[in-house]
RNA sequence: GGAGGAGUGGCAGAGCGGUUGAAUGCACCGGUCUUGAAAACCGGCAUACUCGAGAGGGUAUCGGGGGUUCGAAUCCCUCCUCCUCCGCCA
C-alpha cells in the first residue's frame, strides 16, 4: 500500500507508474488525494469537538469537588449537544476513511523506472539468456508426468483421491528427492547468511494483509472458517510478518531470513496442457528467501539474491534465463521483478521457477515495518523476498532433462542428499 | 474441552471513576563532578494522526473491539493471549 501523503506529492510520478502497468483505474490517485484532505478536515473538527469535551468535563469534576453541582448539571446539558455532534462527525469520518483505505488498496506498487512497459508475459524483457548447450534427449523421452509414473515416483491419481486434483503424492525416491532438494536449498541459503525459520503454515488475517495477500488475493488462498485462518500460499507471508510492528535500528540490516514451508494455492480457474503433472498444483514445496533493507541497498540487494538463485540453478546443472517482468507481468505489490526460468526439455518449455522481487515499502507500510536513522528519525524499510526454489517444476525439469535410457540421472550436489545416483 | 487467575511505557511495577500519558525503580541518552572511570547529583526519555515557519498546541492509545458515564487504565460485555489446576493427546 502506497502512502497517500507519497500520492499527493507525487502524483505525476504515480500515474506514469500506472502507466507502465497498464492500470487504468487512474481515478483512485485523485480519489486518495481527495479523501485524504476530506479526511485531514473532518478530523480537525472532531478533534476540536472532543477537546471542548475534555475541558468541559474537567470542569464538571471541579465543580463537583468544589460543591457546586447545580453548575456541573447545567454543563452536562452542554456536553450532551457536543457528543451529539461528535458522534456525527465520526460517522461521518468512518466513512471518508473507509473510502480512503478503499482507494489505497486499489493502487499497485510504483514500479522501478527500469520496468518495461507492456500488458503479457510476452513483453517482458530478457535479462540474461541462456547461451550455452541444451540438453540432449534420446530419441523416445518423455514428459515428466510420463517418467514420474514410469518410475513409480509422483502419483497424480493417489493424490485425487486422498485430496483432490492438484495434491501431487511423492514416493519412493521422488519423496527422497524431494527432501533432498530442500535440504539443499537450505544449506545454500544457510551458507549464503540467511536465517533459517520453521513458521506455522497458517497465519491469521493480520499476516495475510501485511504482506498484502488481502484483500488482492483473497480467493487465492485456502481458508480455514472454523477457525479464520488461511493456509500460506509461500513462505513469504508468516516470514515477513515477524517484522511487523517492528522499529529496527539502522544497524540490524540487513535482515536475511529462510524458510521452507509447503505452499496452498487454489489456482481457481486453471486448467489444460500447461498445468499438467507438476507444472502447476495446488500444494508445493518452496524455500523462500527474505530480506529487509534499507532504502539505499534494496537494489544491491536485489543483484545479490538474483547471483544466490542463479547459483542453484547452475549447480544443479538447468539451463535457466532471466527475465524482467513487464508492467502489465508485475505483481500488484512489487516496485521490480526478476522472474526465473528452467528449460524442460521434453516438453520444450520454459518453466518459472522463482521469482525475486523489491517491494520497497509497499509492503513494509502495511506491516509497519520501520528503522531509525542515526537522527532517530523513522522511516520505512524495504521489503524484498525471492524464491530459492520452488520444487515442482525444478523437478519437472530434472526429470525430463536428465532422463536416458538407463533412467534418471540425479546431479552430482544433489547425491550426497539423497543417497542415489540415479532413478531407475 | 472444563474451572480459576492475569494482561499498564524498553523492562520491573503502582494506580482500580475526576488536571493520570500514566507514580516509583531499572535500563537508555545528555550534563555537572573526576586525570579517566565508577558513584552521586541535575535534566531528558512512547507511538500515531493533526495544526503551526518555529516555539508549541489538539486528538487517540494502559491486550483488541464495543458499551455505561459529563468524565474510564479504573465499571460492564465480548474476543485474544498468558499462567495454574483437571481432561485429552503426537
Amino acid at each position: 500500500m502506497l502512502l497517500a501523503s507519497f500520492i499527493k506529492e507525487n502524483k505525476e510520478k504515480v500515474l506514469e507508474g500506472l502507466k507502465i502497468r497498464n492500470f487504468k483505474e487512474t481515478h483512485f490517485v485523485d480519489e486518495v488525494i481527495v479523501l485524504d484532505e476530506q479526511r485531514k478536515e473532518i478530523q480537525q473538527q472532531s478533534d476540536n469537538t472532543q477537546a471542548l469535551i475534555n475541558n468541559a468535563s474537567k470542569e464538571i469534576g471541579q465543580l463537583f469537588k468544589s460543591g457546586q453541582a447545580d453548575k456541573a448539571n447545567e454543563k452536562k446539558g452542554q456536553v450532551s449537544e457536543w457528543k451529539t455532534q461528535l458522534k456525527e462527525l465520526q460517522e461521518q469520518a468512518d466513512v471518508i476513511k473507509n473510502k480512503l483505505e478503499t482507494a489505497l488498496l486499489s493502487l499497485p506498487n510504483v514500479p522501478h523506472p527500469s520496468v518495461p512497459p507492456g500488458n503479457t508475459d510476452e513483453d517482458n524483457e530478457v535479462y540474461k539468456a541462456w547461451d550455452k548447450a541444451m540438453p540432449q534427449l534420446h530419441e523416445n523421452h518423455q514428459p515428466h508426468w510420463e517418467l514420474a509414473e514410469k518410475y513409480d515416483i509422483i502419483d497424480m491419481k493417489l493424490g485425487v483421491k486422498l485430496t483432490g486434483a492438484g495434491f501431487p503424492v511423492y514416493k519412493g525416491k521422488g519423496a527422497r528427492l524431494q527432501r533432498a532438494l530442500i535440504s539443499f536449498f537450505l544449506d545454500e541459503a544457510n551458507k549464503a547468511g540467511y536465517t533459517e525459520y520453521i513458521p506455522p503454515h497458517m497465519v491469521n488475517e493480520d499476516s495475510a494483509r501485511g504482506t498484502g495477500q488481502l484483500p488482492d488475493k483473497e480467493g487465492q488462498m485456502y481458508y480455514v472458517t472454523a477457525d479464520d485462518l488461511y493456509l500460506i500460499p509461500t513462505a513469504e507471508v508468516p516470514v515477513t510478518n515477524i517484522y511487523r510492528d517492528v522499529i529496527l535500528d539502522e544497524k540490524d540490516f540487513p535482515i536475511k531470513m529462510t524458510g521452507y514451508t509447503p505452499c496452498f494455492r487454489r489456482e481457481a480457474g486453471s486448467y489444460g496442457a500447461h498445468v499438467r503433472g507438476l507444472n502447476r498444483v495446488h500444494q508445493f514445496d518452496k524455500v523462500e528467501i527474505v530480506h529487509i533493507e534499507h532504502p539505499d541497498k534494496s537494489y544491491d540487494t536485489l543483484q545479490e539474491m538474483l547471483k544466490h538463485v542463479e547459483g542453484l540453478l547452475e549447480q544443479l546443472g538447468l539451463p535457466y534465463r532471466i527475465l524482467r517482468l513487464c508492467g502489465g507481468d508485475l505483481g500488484f505489490t512489487s516496485a521490480l521483478t526478476f522472474d526465473f526460468e528452467v528449460y524442460s526439455a521434453a516438453q520444450g518449455r520454459w518453466l518459472e521457477v522463482s521469482s525475486v522481487s523489491n517491494f520497497e515499502t509497499f509492503q513494509s507500510n502495511r506491516l509497519k515495518l520501520r528503522y531509525r536513522d542515526t537522527e532517530n528519525k523513522k522511516h520505512l524499510a524495504h521489503t524484498l523476498n525471492g524464491s530459492a526454489l520452488a520444487l515442482p517444476r525444478i523437478v519437472a525439469a530434472l526429470l525430463e532433462n536428465f532422463q536416458t535410457t538407463e533412467g534418471i540421472i540425479i546431479p552430482e550436489v544433489l547425491q550426497k542428499y539423497t543417497g542415489f545416483d540415479r532413478i531407475d
